[in-house]
DNA sequence: TGTTTGACGGACA
DNA sequence: CTGTCCGCCAAAC
């Protein structure tokens, strides 16, 4: 019944979950390793439904500029920063700091 | 039930 | 660099 998007937001924290720290993820590169290639929109809705307080690394995952598009930016830009990922002109330089799998 | 939105991405002008 | 347009799709309205 209602379980592909059920499994597919499974599917999406459990990538999430593999981000080591240090490192960033974009939303397409989620939504690719999650199985969902043209997707990159249900990640970002997936993680606008996270209850407070996870425990999930959401705040490794910024937009394909190297942006950080979410309602929070401030806290995840300090939490990021706190790992070693710089910013640099309010960018993080995914050609250095991208997650690769 | 139809339309609009949105923590996006990519191609283009 | 800044828009603009399109594709994708669940949730909100």
């Amino acid at each position: 019944m209602a379980e592909n998007i059920d499994d597919a937001r499974r599917q999406v924290l459990q990538v999430i979950h593999r981000i080591p720290a240090g490192k960033v993820a974009t939303y397409g590169q989620i939504a690719r390793l999650a199985g969902m290639p043209n997707q990159p929109r249900l990640v970002g809705r997936i993680l606008s439904r996270l209850p407070p307080g996870t425990k999930l690394p959401w705040h490794r995952v910024i937009n394909s500029q190297g942006r950080i598009s979410n309602p929070g930016a401030a806290r995840q830009r300090e939490r990021l920063e706190a790992e070693g990922i710089p910013f640099l002109n309010g960018r993080v330089r995914l050609k250095d700091f991208q997650w690769q799998p």
